[in-house]
DNA sequence: TAGAGTCTTCTACATCTGTAGAGGAGGAAC
DNA sequence: GTTCCTCCTCTACAGATGTAGAAGACTCTA
């Protein structure tokens, strides 16, 4: 599919340069297309910037699992550490939003109520607030990893260790 | 000081607009300044950021109460929330160090090693990790409440709500 | 007051960027 | 085979951008 091949090489083309390096020409030739293949396919930049947005979200799905709730969650930061760039493009997707409102609605962030719905789960009061401390704490554990400093951080993605430490920080925020 | 007007200008438009709306022309424009100045004092688009990241690192100073350890973190955090624009620059600033090992020596951040000071004080075994995971969730808890799901979320920054509902969070963070 | 040195403004230009449209290639329908 | 339609490639162009240097304004010293 030309138009998944245009905003796989966005993602990338944002993770490696920032926002500034998302230009049409930029991820043709990223993408090995002929030029103006990003220009027929989104007009527009604010059309391509949208379009890898989407193509961000769609791929990201989590469903925690009930009898190992820390464990999954681990797993999944973890998975998260290991493709690197497809995280950094959603930082940056995420600042963008910022002053961006339409790109809002389509990075819908299910993971705030998933997370009120786990803290409930655990017996928390005030699951609404525990739930967005624990998403912040995730978020944060995630961004300082991956930039904070600059730079990684910690043990090395997708190694036993890492997903040891993150499960420990992970059970230590669920606990009430 | 005109260097000072510029980086600042700098730093406001970083937050609006997002690095790609930091040109030289558009520093003038935002400055007040006659075109070509921004020019003059930053002769590359690397110098330009460079000053901009300096000067973000210089207004960053932070020394916590021992006395109230828990309640100085909460206020200094619901300052930099009060402060929206220089702390979205800032993440601005870290996702681009991420591609521009320059910055990195700019931005030491020091907040690492100051947390494993306060997690031995408090008397943490591990103070290394404790601090690293104490460090990630004060950036969690920062990041998500100025664009989590693209958008502030929580009480109302410089309330005391929210220096209490901060203060909350960072007392459960700093709990063995 | 004259001169030297710095700070500031203006102008120039090659390159890049966003965006639009013209036309070709290829396949499906008839 | 002809017609139609969709997908793709190429070209054009106005405007923005990075960067450099020329020239004017200002400041301080002697």
């Amino acid at each position: 599919m030309r138009r998944d091949l245009i905003t796989d090489a966005a993602i990338q083309l944002v993770a490696e340069q920032g926002m500034r390096g998302l230009t049409h020409r930029a991820v043709d030739r990223r993408a090995g297309l002929p030029e103006g293949s990003t220009s027929a396919y989104f007009r527009t930049r604010k059309a391509l910037i949208e379009g890898f947005v989407e193509r961000l979200a769609d791929q990201e799905r989590f469903v925690p699992d009930p009898d190992d709730v820390a464990g999954s969650i681990a797993r999944t930061l973890d998975s998260w550490l290991v493709e690197r760039n497809r995280t950094l493009a959603r930082y940056s997707a995420m600042l963008e939003a910022t002053h961006h409102p339409e790109l809002r609605p389509i990075m819908v962030h299910s993971p705030r109520e998933q997370a009120t719905a786990i803290a409930k789960m655990l017996g928390h009061q005030d699951p609404e607030r525990a739930g967005a401390h624990f998403t912040a704490f995730l978020e944060g554990l995630l961004f300082y990893r991956l930039v904070g400093g600059g730079s990684t951080v910690g043990p090395a993605p997708g190694t036993e260790e890492s997903v040891r430490d993150l499960k420990a920080a992970v059970e230590k925020a669920l606990r009430p």
